[in-house]
DNA sequence: TCCAGATAGTTTCAATTGCAACTAAATTGA
DNA sequence: TCAATTTAGTTGCAATTGAAACTATCTGGA
């Protein structure tokens, strides 16, 4: 009956990779470091920008205001994250790493390079860089309609 | 200081453009049809297969046993989807599209695949069947481990 | 200047999810 | 044969998530 082939129907095949990949990945975080994805994720940006608000990290990392707003709570709460006012505007701050948080973040991030390498042994670096450009392209054309 | 590009991390990737496919077409089945994900997924799997088990629905389809239960129940309270006893195991039964659901596929399939088609419009043949080929593989990659 | 939006971030509350416990039926093996 | 174990599916409860309301601050125009 169907000319819908779900097993061949795109963001089907999108989301399970993606489930897939997240649940193992997430798993090595969690268990490790006792870190959500949120948290990993606002970690990984504060290691590349140093000092962003928390506006600034949402966008980066496709984070809504919500999710940074608890991740950043907890990494304070563990003293992996500090704050410090923003001068030109009173409803805002700055987020940074403490020296704590570089040092996790020094931990996790050979771990996280070496599961990627791990899950994309079977890929040339040809594949890789596609892949990496397919899914972009995807997103866009997610966004834009 | 990092060699962890979180911007070319493909976990991370992978999230981004899943989340934003996902985002686009759920809101579709959603508004239009009063479908959660799980819900659609499994119409669409009953469509190929007529019959199954609940246990073979999850298999075929990704979505764990609490899943299936739940979006079954609501189904079947919808009328869209039937049971039937399973002759061989008293602890199972037969689910399948009632014709009111078989007329919901019917109308959602269509839109699903031009939803696709729009997502991968700039997409050639080679790159559509390429990006399935490379998800896989990293699906299989991440289930390995 | 000061009021009417607009904006940054937080909190509250309701919906969704996922684990673990549960029921019921099937299978295994002494 | 029948007790112990396994398996199919459901349900109850706790954690996670997200939308909308809220607080505090900023901006722009009369």
């Amino acid at each position: 009956m169907p000319d819908l082939i779900l097993d061949h129907f795109i963001p089907y095949r999108l989301s399970v990779a993606s489930n897939a990949v997240s649940a193992r990945i997430s798993q090595s975080y969690r268990r490790k470091f006792g870190l959500k994805i949120p948290e990993w994720r606002l970690i990984a940006i504060l290691a590349e920008q140093d000092s962003m608000t928390p506006l600034d990290i949402g966008k980066a990392g496709e984070l809504d205001k919500i999710t940074v707003s608890r991740a950043a709570a907890a990494l304070i709460e563990r003293g992996l994250v500090q704050q410090r006012k923003h001068p030109g505007d009173g409803r805002s701050h700055f987020l940074s790493l403490t020296s704590d948080g570089r040092a996790l973040y020094r931990e996790i991030a050979p771990i996280a390079l070496a599961t990627e390498a791990n899950l994309l042994s079977c890929f040339s670096n040809e594949e890789r860089t596609l892949l990496d450009d397919l899914l972009r392209r995807i997103e866009r054309s997610a966004d834009a309609a």
